[in-house]
DNA sequence: TATTGTTATACTCTATAACTATA
DNA sequence: TATAGTTATAGAGTATAACAATA
């Protein structure tokens, strides 16, 4: 027996229209996208994107990579650390407290790799997306995350 | 002295205008933004959504609501538990092996709250997209939202 | 045999608090 | 006093595996 609602309406769903609902399962299809990308080189998304920040800002310290992905201090730790391990990055000590980071020659064959993973992930959706304003796309998606609070931290 | 690269130079980022990484940080600014509107009535968003979806298919399944959201079987559980434990719904056995979902009284004040604050909440990033044509916003995120594995389970 | 619901478990992400050291 | 980094910890969210009961 049938042990839902009726065969012949499917359910409804007024919540799957919302912009925030929207944005939710296409922001984690995308995500899960380039995790999947990733995963032959063992890294995650924000590991990937942690050595291209490095790799376009060399000397650059931890906490400012933090502050630009909204990642916080102590969650930056494991992360710089667990790169590091690698031998992806390296560590520096600048003034005694902070940490100048800059990628090894292994994490920028590996910078290398994810800039191609990441480009041609991002193709593939704006292929799908030819008929777009893909401008247009990007400014709302600006607008939206303005309303969002500066920064972690 | 300056820790980071330059006086003058800020750092460069060409992850931001990534449309994956666009669509995550505005998605997560939303879900902040809901739950922090929602967190008058010590609902998290999902909870909410679920309120809304028993509301509006009253005698659906617990399973029907996960598949809707994309939540695994073994997380509903503890979600359709804890509502129910707070008296917002009720779980009625329909063949032995599955649970018929509806709003209590209470339940359905709740879900009218929370309805007008997901309304409201919406309206406040329309009137900031006034000059966007929203359609085509929302026909973007659907086709990247298809790209993703169908549901949970 | 497939589906429903449950329990246990684990991993990731995110958050706060407290601490040391330095500018 | 504010900043940089670390450690410990806690709460969500999500994932799998195994199980019982039922269709």
């Amino acid at each position: 027996m049938d042990a839902s609602l009726s065969l012949d309406s499917p359910l409804s769903d007024t919540v799957a229209p919302r912009l925030g609902y929207m944005l939710r399962r296409a922001s984690a299809v995308m995500m899960a996208g380039l995790g999947a990308a990733l995963a032959d080189m063992a890294l995650r998304p924000v590991e990937g994107t942690i050595l291209i920040l490095v790799g376009e800002n060399p000397g650059c310290i931890q906490s400012d990579i933090g502050r630009m992905l909204g990642i916080k201090r102590a969650n930056m730790t494991p992360l710089i650390a667990g790169l590091a391990a690698r031998g992806l990055l390296s560590k520096t000590p600048v003034d005694g407290r902070s940490l100048a980071l800059a990628l090894t020659v292994e994490g920028e064959a590996a910078r290398r790799r994810v800039d191609a993973t990441m480009d041609a992930h991002e193709a593939r959706f704006e292929a799908l997306l030819k008929d777009h304003d893909m401008a247009a796309l990007r400014d709302a998606l600006r607008i939206i995350a303005q309303q969002g609070e500066p920064g972690a931290d």
